[in-house]
DNA sequence: AAGAATGCCAACCGCCGCAGC
DNA sequence: TGCTGCGGCGGTTGGCATTCT
């Protein structure tokens, strides 16, 4: 008994998302919230499935999302975090106001990556390399990895939590979706404890433009004429064909119908 | 200048957890 | 209590852009 598909696969268009698309899209999230994702694609008129539409209104369309490369803090506040739990993105997105998970899986695949390991520092464990190597060939003398290869790794760990070398009992740990269980994390960690409770996801802090100013986290949540910006300058929509007004005049009213 | 290689990122896929029935 | 449907998550991929040879 297979689990159903999320829309049937028969007539939904894949692929980049089109301006016209993007504008249905907006138009209608503006006037209607989205009660129901499954249900979005047929009232707004694409033939996309509601999961797509989901993404690329929450990774692209939200007004709310800052664009651009992460800042140098951003970058260390998600190194630090990672390093804590490991490759999930969206917790650490939530500590980044205005940044999706997929895009901060982004930048740390293609920047964060790299720059870990030109300083040494293994990507997975953030440990120094050397270390990394001369461990794995105590353990498998034969079986040297390059170090590169991160499939093996342990588990992240917490700045004041180490794992013992003898972890390699447990299951090879490479962050794909394990739950909190069988990561090595100290739950004593305020931080910690913190994402592992029921954050606030993103989408509904996000949305509170005028507490952005007031967070007190180091990357500020840039103001809602900073955040149109780009919306504005997109070249293929017309600014008055979706009302903008509406969300500059009525922002606190359509944002509560996104709940 | 042209083709190859590499980088980058938007989007997809499949799985999981949870809420409602 | 089990089933179903939905939203969300993380890993992966496809394709365009940029850089290199």
């Amino acid at each position: 008994m297979g689990r159903q598909p999320c829309c049937d696969k028969l007539g939904v268009k894949k692929g980049p998302w089109t301006a016209e698309e993007d504008k249905k899209l907006i138009n209608f999230i503006i006037t209607n919230g989205h009660c129901c994702w499954r249900a979005v694609p047929k009232l707004a008129g694409l033939l996309r499935c509601g999961k797509s539409c989901r993404l690329r209104w929450t990774n692209y369309l939200r007004p709310d999302l800052k664009r651009g490369l992460l800042t140098e803090s951003e970058e260390q506040l998600v190194i630090d975090l990672h390093a804590r739990i490991g490759n999930r993105w969206s917790k650490i997105a939530a500590r980044l106001p205005g940044r999706t998970d997929n895009e901060i899986k982004n930048h740390w695949n293609t920047h964060i990556k790299k720059k870990l390991a030109k300083m040494g520092i293994d990507p997975v464990t953030h440990e120094p390399l050397h270390k990394q190597a001369v461990t794995q060939e105590i353990s498998s003398p034969t079986d040297h990895q390059p170090e590169s290869d991160n499939q093996h790794l342990q588990l992240p760990e917490t700045d004041d939590h180490v794992n013992s070398e003898d972890n390699s009992s447990s299951p090879p740990e490479n962050c794909s979706g394990d739950d909190s269980r069988s990561l090595d994390i100290n739950a004593d960690d305020p931080l910690i404890s913190w994402l592992l409770e029921d954050a606030t996801p993103l989408e509904d802090t996000s949305w509170k433009f005028s507490a952005a100013g007031d967070d007190d986290n180091s990357v500020g949540l840039p103001s809602w004429e900073e955040n149109c910006t780009w919306l504005l300058d997109y070249q293929d929509f017309g600014v008055q064909e979706f009302g903008f007004g509406c969300f500059n005049m009525d922002m606190d009213m359509d944002m509560n119908n996104f709940q």
